[in-house]
DNA sequence: AGCCGTTGTGTACGATCGTACGCATGACCG
DNA sequence: CGGTCATGCGTACGATCGTACACAACGGCT
């Protein structure tokens, strides 16, 4: 009957990790379970553990393709800039536009976040981030620079996110502008 | 004979919670059941439903105290401070001391962000934190400043807990300087 | 063409979950 | 001092979970 096809489709295993970060955005890491991300890639449960060890193994690759597709993201956004004045407003757009609007993308930040608090292994996947941004930033800024940038970014975001006022993109700016401007040296 | 004391019992559901705050700092949301919860409370299973009317009420009266914790330790940092130089130091400080050290705090933040992402109730539990937060760090720096501050703040505690090598008292300070420092208008 | 080994699937089991509900227990009042 | 009722507990049930394992389905080799 035309259906199975099942040898050499290597396209499964990829329909599996998509389809456990949809589970992860709806229900969250602690909702997903083997039986609704098979239901999800329409797979039959028997695949997930025929493709993956565990939980831990779909996690982890599936965290490590969202953080991976964010960070090319973010690089494409600081690749536009050529100027210092570019680099810095194209940062501003990068919380605003790319950052702020999808609540998956924060949900799954989060989840991410949580399980690299917890667990060494899933750190490992934040620090690749981390330093894929920091070295997208790198080009424009000074490193001292991008380290505060980044953390600027980070505490920006969340708090756009999370908020429920409106954030400016003015206080933003400012913000930028005065994270990329060296203090007077004082002692 | 003052032993079971079964009516008028408040202590019993404080140890609920304090107990949810132990199992979701050791398992996670994820992780955190009735049965674990009770268990590590001393208390029988039936008193789970009995004081509470499910899991998210558990979870959110948890978070509030747990994000009330975090805030008034904030507050007591900043009321220490009465110069504006006192005032950044008590800033670093914060961020180095309070914040960065215990991965207790660290994973139990990051849950409750987590479940902020996804559940407005829980943004609720944030935003009063941010706010309060902001109220304690208005006394020193404008308030536009307060909320740059604060997401600098955010980010940095953030990056400092989950990178692995160590962030250095210096680049926080100069961090701090600069994001309270106006920067040049320009148009 | 027909066997064979690899590749993938269906199912059944034991553990654990939240919750409902009947019953013990002790406080309070007459 | 004893009856009554709100308070709090033990237990059992149905649902859902991850995983093991027997077996179906096919490509390749002779």
């Amino acid at each position: 009957m035309a259906v199975t096809q099942r040898r050499f489709d290597p396209e499964r295993r990829d329909r599996i990790i998509s389809a456990a970060l949809d589970v992860i955005a709806e229900a969250g890491v602690a909702g997903a379970s083997h039986r609704k991300i098979a239901a999800r890639a329409d797979v039959p449960l028997g695949s997930m553990t025929y493709h993956f060890t565990g939980m831990d193994e779909v996690l982890r690759e599936a965290f490590t393709r969202f953080a991976a597709t964010i960070a090319v993201r973010f690089e494409a956004r600081m690749a536009q800039a050529t100027t210092f004045d570019e680099a810095r407003a194209a940062v501003v757009d990068l919380i605003h536009e790319d950052l702020t609007g999808s609540a998956r993308e924060l949900v799954l930040t989060q989840e991410l976040y949580t399980l690299a608090a917890r667990e060494p292994v899933y750190r490992k996947i934040t620090h690749a981030w981390m330093k894929q941004s920091r070295d997208a930033l790198v080009r424009h800024f000074d490193p001292a620079t991008c380290r505060m940038l980044d953390a600027l970014i980070e505490g920006l975001s969340l708090h756009a996110a999370l908020d429920t006022e409106e954030h400016h993109r003015a206080a933003t700016a400012e913000a930028v502008a005065r994270i990329t401007t060296p203090a007077a040296t004082h002692h």
